[in-house]
DNA sequence: ATCATTAGATACGCAAGTCTATCTAATGTG
DNA sequence: CACATTAGATAGACTTGCGTATCTAATGAT
């Protein structure tokens, strides 16, 4: 019986077990009994750290994006390196992207606002991660800077977003390279 | 005191209010009682009809999506009847998108599957209206049909749902002309 | 070994929301 | 004008989930 997990470690099982709930059955349904039931512990444990379901979704969404950094790709060639960060969203993020969405308009329809606590990170990240792969497009002379506008570096990523928002699965890899060699790479020419 | 809505009239008054108090409160604020104060009705009335909140909350989408049709344009011009389409979408439809993106994606976080009843028709309508629009670009001799790939003739669109669903907001007109201008008719060339 | 800390169990009070049962009075129809 | 319908008011039973209070026992530090 014994056994008992302290500290980081538990606090790691809940937010596990938090994220787990989430996937699982949706905003709607995530209360904080299912959590504590999920992740084999009794109430208290879960209010000592988190006031309340809010705050605690907060957490959890916060957690899942700090685990899951995207890894830059430098393959040499700029339709590999967008390629290979597709592949990597589209294995590892439908259900974080299915997740934020609901989340996201949610706490916008009710508060009016969006959560910046949650969005300047992950946003940032995202377009350093972007930014480095068009860098080094541009310096192997792949790409003229000049048509690399905000809008283009985030064109094959915004419908891969989309892609997932309609289907709330993987896109498949046929999918990704229509995407990339129809729309994305045609518009640097 | 008297004056009292029967049959169709009422029926409207109340799938009005649960439609102002979805995109006031958003979806888990939404409760029958709220929906019956804001109609200035009681609880019977609203079972009456709907026998649970999952069915108001269907029911009342229907009724949105029902009642905004969109109006096809045909300026002549392929750029403008697109621009036209964007614009009417932009102005009239934020809270649908923003809505209908909570709906969605919880529907299938909470269910595993998609509400066909509600994609089904609403995706008819919007690939007539678009298709009306490309197959006189065509005509006219204004886009090449082999390079109307489905994915394409969307791009415009999703992109707007895109910016949409990162703002919550009508997107500046600057942008529409952007997206127009600098990425979707420029693939069609 | 002792002790402070904190995990975990149990039980409960409270609030909010759902849905129903039971009236009454307004409304349109024949 | 009489009657069938149905809107609307009120009250309540029931459920669910939130958050807390009160224990006990496991754990790690000194």
């Amino acid at each position: 019986m014994p056994e008992r997990r302290r500290g980081a470690a538990l606090e790691q099982a809940l937010l596990d077990a938090a994220w787990d709930e989430l996937t699982a059955g949706g905003y709607t349904r995530f209360t904080m009994d299912a959590v504590v039931k999920r992740a084999g512990t009794s109430p208290p444990v879960l209010y000592r750290r988190w006031s309340d379901r809010e705050d605690l979704v907060r957490a959890t969404l916060v957690h899942v994006l700090r685990k899951n950094v995207l890894k830059v790709p430098d393959t040499g060639s700029l339709r590999e390196d967008v390629l290979t960060l597709m592949r990597e969203i589209n294995a590892t993020r439908v259900q974080l992207v299915t997740v934020m969405s609901v989340y996201l308009a949610s706490y916008h329809l009710e508060t009016g606002t969006s959560p910046a606590e949650l969005l300047d990170p992950a946003d940032t990240d995202r377009k350093q991660a972007v930014d480095a792969i068009f860098d080094r497009a541009v310096a192997r002379g792949e790409a003229e800077s000049e048509r690399l506008t905000d809008r283009i570096k985030a064109l094959p990523f915004d419908l891969l977003r989309q892609e997932i928002l309609t289907t709330y699965a993987p896109a498949p890899d046929r999918v990704l390279e229509e995407i990339v060699d129809t729309i994305f790479l045609p518009l640097l020419r």
